[in-house]
DNA sequence: ATCGCGTAGTTGCAAATGCAACGATATGCT
DNA sequence: AGCATATCGTTGCATTTGCAACTACGCGAT
């Protein structure tokens, strides 16, 4: 039991240190390469694979797990580079719908060879599908439960 | 190989994800409780693990994986808040020694029982004593891998 | 219709972050 | 010794974040 809290405890600890390790990596990379930060590409796309490429502000901040006054900011400076709109929803006159643009798509598919290749090299390199696929299932469990309540 | 890929790339997904959605909630949770946020508590951690309650600058930075000049700042508020100290190191006058005061380590024991309570709850109790261990092994490789080189 | 309450998204302000430039010291080479 | 180069840590500045307040609208009850 002492033991059982030490691995997970560890897990954990490790878990944030990968996180932190591994992301900085990705953020420099893509920096280098002259291209947008991570959390652009989540957004675009978060959007890309949304009905019609279009989602309600709260609900795209909700799936990228950013708040509200974040994404309000994020989603200004997507605008601005043009690569997804605010659009008027029609039955909510408060909301917005964010639509991606083509140039939003287009710039979605020129990050991901160099995010697919970080992943590659800083990830996926060093795991074996089996260890991908508990992670995966674990951690999905987690977030589940987080998702519903505390 | 189509397959394994998804699954790993899944996997880094997921793993963004839990890190986003469970580090909130803690900090919520440090928030409301009148506790300093996660950042500090790692400051602190390494310090009370290391010899003598000291750690170089550039050493802390590495273990939290932090840039050097957010450490400095974080170690400004850290001195501030009368949990560390800066000592002049003896053999080499660019650097300082940070040093865990008895108020740190109070405050890290502080802190723990609530931090330790938010793991178990958000991640521990949704994993098997087995997946823990992959985690930790699997994400363990990266880091190292990471760390070596690119 | 109006009141009251909840939700959508934005904004101001303070704090934190990232990056490049800097002063100070250490180290290696000649 | 003298000089070039690298490392330690800090700082200035611009960007990003977080929190609380705020506007605007929806929704149910009266």
């Amino acid at each position: 039991m002492t033991k059982d809290h030490d691995l997970k405890g560890h897990a954990w600890a490790v878990l944030l240190t990968a996180h932190a390790t591994l992301v900085e990596r990705i953020e420099t990379a893509l920096a280098e390469a002259g291209l947008p930060p991570l959390g652009w590409y989540d957004v675009l796309w978060e959007l890309e694979k949304a009905e019609g490429g279009r989602l309600r502000m709260h609900e795209l901040a909700r799936r990228i797990v950013l708040s509200r006054s974040n994404l309000t900011r994020l989603a200004d400076r997507l605008e601005d580079a043009k690569l997804m709109e605010r659009e008027d929803t029609p039955h909510d006159r408060r909301g917005y719908d964010c639509v991606i643009t083509r140039a939003g798509l287009a710039m979605r598919k020129k990050i991901w060879p160099l995010y697919k290749a970080e992943i590659e090299s800083l990830f996926s390199r060093h795991i074996t599908v089996q260890e991908a696929r508990t992670i995966g299932d674990a951690l999905a469990r987690a977030v589940k439960a987080a998702g519903g309540e505390g």
